[in-house]
DNA sequence: GATTTCAATTGCATTTTGCAAGTGAAATGC
DNA sequence: GCATTTCACTTGCAAAATGCAATTGAAATC
């Protein structure tokens, strides 16, 4: 599965990833996807950070595009869509959990519980390998 | 060290990462210093990506208001300011090396040495203990 | 003393974001 | 079976961010 962005600024690894998810609300959507197991745009909706419904719809149509996610349709709800990470999306998870590291270690108000940063410095790969079985993409 | 974000979104430690460096542009002023040792305006204004000069000043700013790089006199050439990593800039290093890894392993056209993936599935810690060695914040 | 280099700043057009309200299709409640 | 609710969006519009080109003032070089 490959990911495409269409108008890349350079061909640094870096910067291509930038150029699908470099912006404030696009990996949020991927943490909620990957590690809380949200998969409806209402999910996504609720969150936390109070995303606009505009800004969610297009985040998850450039995900789509990006190939990152898949759209499912619902077959016991037909006003419904599943969302679900793609193999390319679900391989952003040790990005997500370097990001939540970085985070908890240097945020003095950070929410994450102690046991994160406590299991990521035992056992960084162990954490990323029971994080991942959780929820594989399909 | 720790890095302030004044208008957080929620808790969330990913989102706190988000909102200092959600943006196109400041982890490629972190790459170019970190990993490419960059550290005058000029240099990063060189960048292949072509940053706008405007755009460059203003996230330089934001990042010393962050507390992840300072900025110190050239005491030889009184024009010139030399851009360094704190310790909580540094610290994202990890962070750029899975999006560099995540970037070499998904994008078809990507630039990154073939070396780079390589060394980073035999000895992941090693590489990023090698990286860090090199540019060495104080 | 004139020219070049440096790290920015300014002005302005374009694009993106954010908010509130609205849409149609499908499910649920009575 | 008809009204209400829920779903995934869409629309309109104001405000903010981005991008481009030109310019600035201070310091170094020629």
């Amino acid at each position: 599965m490959t990911a495409i962005a269409d108008q890349r600024r350079s061909g640094c690894p870096i910067s291509f990833g930038l150029d699908i998810f470099g912006d404030r609300w696009t990996l949020l959507i991927l943490r909620d996807l990957l590690l809380k197991k949200k998969n409806r745009f209402r999910e996504f909706l609720a969150s936390e950070e109070l995303i606009a419904s505009n800004i969610l719809a297009d985040r998850l149509a450039r995900l789509e595009r990006a190939g990152l996610i898949a759209r499912l349709y619902d077959k016991d709800d037909g006003r419904q869509i599943i969302y679900q990470a793609t193999k390319a999306g679900a391989g952003l998870l040790p990005v997500l959990v370097e990001l939540a590291y970085w985070g908890a270690t240097h945020d003095v108000k950070s929410a994450a519980p102690p046991e994160f940063a406590k299991a990521y410095r035992t056992n960084r790969s162990g954490l990323i390998r029971r994080m991942t079985q959780h929820g594989k993409p399909r």
